[in-house]
DNA sequence: AATATCTTTGCAACCGGTTGCAATAATAAA
DNA sequence: TTTATTATTGCAACCGGTTGCAAAGATATT
C-alpha cells in the first residue's frame, strides 16, 4: 500500500541508503544519484516516514503543547501564534488538555511515550510541581507565562508580573483617582499574587493608605461581575487594577448595571490586551502582555534546548506596557 | 539511556514478546509472566515506546485536527472539547494551523508522513477541496461543522444551516418585527450562503417583500461593526439575523453608537451562542449550536472510522435551537 | 495413564527508515 | 602514469516494538 524506500531504492536502481541519504540533510549523494532518486520518488508519489525515522533517529520533531485554560480567548491567540511559528520550523505541535487533570504524571507518561522532542508550558496557573514533573522527564521544558525566578528550575519566557502590577499602580495614580482596589484571578494563581504585590507595594509607595483587594473564582466574566458586584455594595473604591481583561469586562457590566459612570465615577484598568478589551462597549485600558514575543522566544528557546539540552535554565522576561483607551479619566493637568 | 522491551525482559527473565504481550490489549500471557513483567517494568520505569509500536502496527493514535480560524472564541471551545474528548479515547491531536495555507497539499503530505490514523477538519469556512484533498490521502476524514449534502463525498457532522436561517426568519417575524435583514459572513462561506437561503426563503415564504442583505468581511466584531454602520446610514431594516455572534455583538455596537435602541426599535439574534453572547452588555438573542454534539459525533465518527475505513460518507446533521435572551422585543400576544 | 485440546511461550522475521564502516569510484598530486 | 586523497556507494546492523508459527506446558477427556 504505502511506497517505501525500498521501491523507490528499486525503481531508482540504487541502494536503499542513496535514497535515504538523498532524503536527509547534508548527507553525501552524487548529484547524479540524487537526480536519479528524485525521479523515482516524484513518480512513486514517495514520502518518507517520519516514524521509522523517528525511530532511527529518536526525534520525532513533535512538540507537546500543554495548556489547562481553554476558557480564556487569549489562549486561542496564543495557539495560534504557537502552531504558526512551530510549523514553521518543521515541528509539530501535540497538543495536550491538562485541564481536568489533577495529576501532571499522566500527561508525562503520554509525552514520554510519544517521545516528543521537547514541551511547552503555555499557562501561568499551575500548579509549581507540574512544570517540575515534566522537567524530570528528561525533555527541554519551557515553561511560557511561568513565573519569574532569578534562579528558575525550568526555563522560563514570561512577564515581570510585580511590575506590571506597579505599573497599574502608577497609571491609576496618575490619572488622579484616590482609593485603589485590586481585583485578581483566584489566589491561588502566581500570576494573581505577583500583580497583587507589585501593585499593593507601589501603591503603598504612592502614598496609598489602603488598597481594597478581591480576588475573582477565576479568571473569567462571571467571577469579575460576581466578585464587583460585592465589592460595589460597600463603595470603596474608585478604581480598579483587574488581573485579567475579563475579570475586567465583567466589573465593568456590574459596575453599569448599580449605575456607576465610566471613568468618571470609578476607574477600571484591565490586564492583557485581548482582542475583545478594544471592542466599543468596554474600550478598556488595559496592560498589553506581549504575547508574540513570548511565544516566539519559547519556540526559539525549544529550538535551541534540543541542540544543547543542558543549558541551564533561564527566565527570559518581557516588556509591558499601557495600553490607554477610555475606562480611565483625562489626567488631571 | 530509555529503557526498552529488552531490558525488561531481561530482567524479568522472559522473552521479549512477553513482555510486548503483556502490553498488548487482549494478548495471551498467563497471570504468572504478567506478574514478573508487570514488576520489572515497574522497577524499571519502563514505558513502551509509541513510536516503535506505531512502526509495527501501522497505528499512530494520532489524529489530525485542522483548523483555519483562530479567531473566533468558538474555536477555543471547540478545541477543548476535541482534545478532552480524544484524550479519553486515548488518541492524541495533532493540530494543524490552516491559517495561512493557501494549498492544502503540504498540510496533507505533512499528516501522510506522520501516518496520522485520522484526519478532523474543524471549520465550516474551508474551501470545498481542502476536505477533498484530505480525502484523497486515503486517510479516514471527518469534516465537523461542513456542509450538508445528501450525497457527501466526506462525512460531515455538523447542522442545517438553511433550517437556521429560516429559524431566524421565523423568530423574528414572530417577535413583530417587519423589516428583515441579513448580516453574513464572508460571502464565500458555505455557511453564511446557506443560513441567507434559509432566511430569505423562509422570510418570502412569511410575507416579507425584500430583504436587506449584506456581508461582513470576516466572521468577526470589526467586520460586523462596519457592515452594520453602513447598513445604519441607509434606514432600511428593524431586525436583523447576524451570522455570527461575533458580527452581532459589532453590529450592536454600531448601533448603539447610532443611538438605536435595542430591541425597541432594532432586533439582533445572533448565531452560536458564545459565552460572550451572555455578557450584560450584550445578552444576545441566539441560535444556538450544539457544539459538544457535534464535536463529540465527529470524534466518534472518526473513531469508528477507524476500524472500517470504507464506510460510505454520511452527512449528520444535529438541531440547533433559538435562545432567547434580550435583543428581541417581546412577542406580540 | 494415555490422549486430545487449549494456553502460553519463544523464535525470528518484519515495520521503514538511518548510519558506521569498508569497498569502490572519482579526482588531485606527484 | 602511478599514487595519494577525497567523495560516493552498498552492506548490514540497528532503532524498539509486534506477531505468525511451532514447540512446550497445562488442563480436560476417556
Amino acid at each position: 500500500m504505502a511506497v517505501t524506500l525500498k521501491d523507490v531504492a528499486e525503481r531508482a536502481g540504487v541502494s536503499r541508503s542513496a535514497v535515504s541519504r538523498t532524503f536527509t540533510e547534508g548527507a553525501s549523494v552524487s548529484a547524479k544519484t540524487r537526480k536519479k532518486v528524485e525521479k523515482a520518488a516524484r513518480e512513486l508519489n514517495y514520502s518518507p516516514s517520519f516514524i521509522a525515522r523517528s525511530l532511527a533517529t529518536s526525534r520525532t520533531k513533535l512538540i507537546g503543547l500543554i495548556a489547562n485554560n481553554f476558557q480564556n480567548p487569549v489562549f486561542l491567540e496564543v495557539f495560534d501564534l504557537f502552531t504558526q511559528s512551530l510549523q514553521e520550523r518543521g515541528l509539530r505541535p501535540l497538543l495536550v488538555n491538562m485541564t481536568n487533570q489533577n495529576d501532571a504524571e499522566e500527561s508525562v507518561q503520554m509525552l514520554k511515550q510519544y517521545s516528543v522532542d521537547g514541551v511547552i508550558l503555555a499557562s501561568s496557573t499551575m500548579p509549581p510541581e507540574f512544570p517540575q514533573a515534566f522537567m524530570g522527564a528528561g525533555v527541554p521544558v519551557v515553561h511560557a507565562f511561568g513565573r519569574y525566578s532569578p534562579t528558575p528550575d525550568v526555563h522560563v519566557v514570561g512577564i515581570d508580573n510585580i511590575h506590571c502590577g506597579a505599573l497599574a499602580a502608577q497609571t491609576l495614580s496618575d490619572h488622579g483617582y484616590k482609593k485603589l482596589g485590586f481585583l485578581g484571578g483566584p489566589q491561588a494563581a502566581t500570576s494573581t499574587q505577583d500583580r497583587e504585590n507589585g501593585f499593593t507595594s507601589k501603591a503603598a509607595q504612592l502614598g496609598f493608605l489602603d488598597v481594597e483587594v478581591r480576588y475573582a473564582r477565576a479568571y473569567a466574566y462571571d467571577a469579575g461581575y460576581n466578585a464587583m458586584t460585592d465589592l460595589l455594595a460597600e463603595n470603596k473604591v474608585d478604581a480598579i487594577f483587574c488581573a485579567d481583561d475579563l475579570i475586567c469586562m465583567g466589573a465593568i457590566d456590574a459596575a453599569r448595571e448599580h449605575g456607576v459612570s465610566i471613568p468618571e465615577e470609578m476607574g477600571f484598568i484591565g490586564f492583557n490586551d485581548m482582542a475583545m478589551a478594544r471592542w466599543r462597549a468596554y474600550s478598556i485600558t488595559t496592560i498589553r502582555q506581549p504575547l508574540t514575543d513570548i511565544i516566539l522566544g519559547s519556540v526559539e528557546l525549544v529550538v535551541s534546548l534540543l541542540e544543547q539540552p543542558d543549558r541551564a535554565p533561564e527566565a527570559r522576561l518581557l516588556p509591558c506596557k499601557v495600553i490607554e483607551r477610555d475606562t480611565l479619566r483625562s489626567r488631571p493637568s
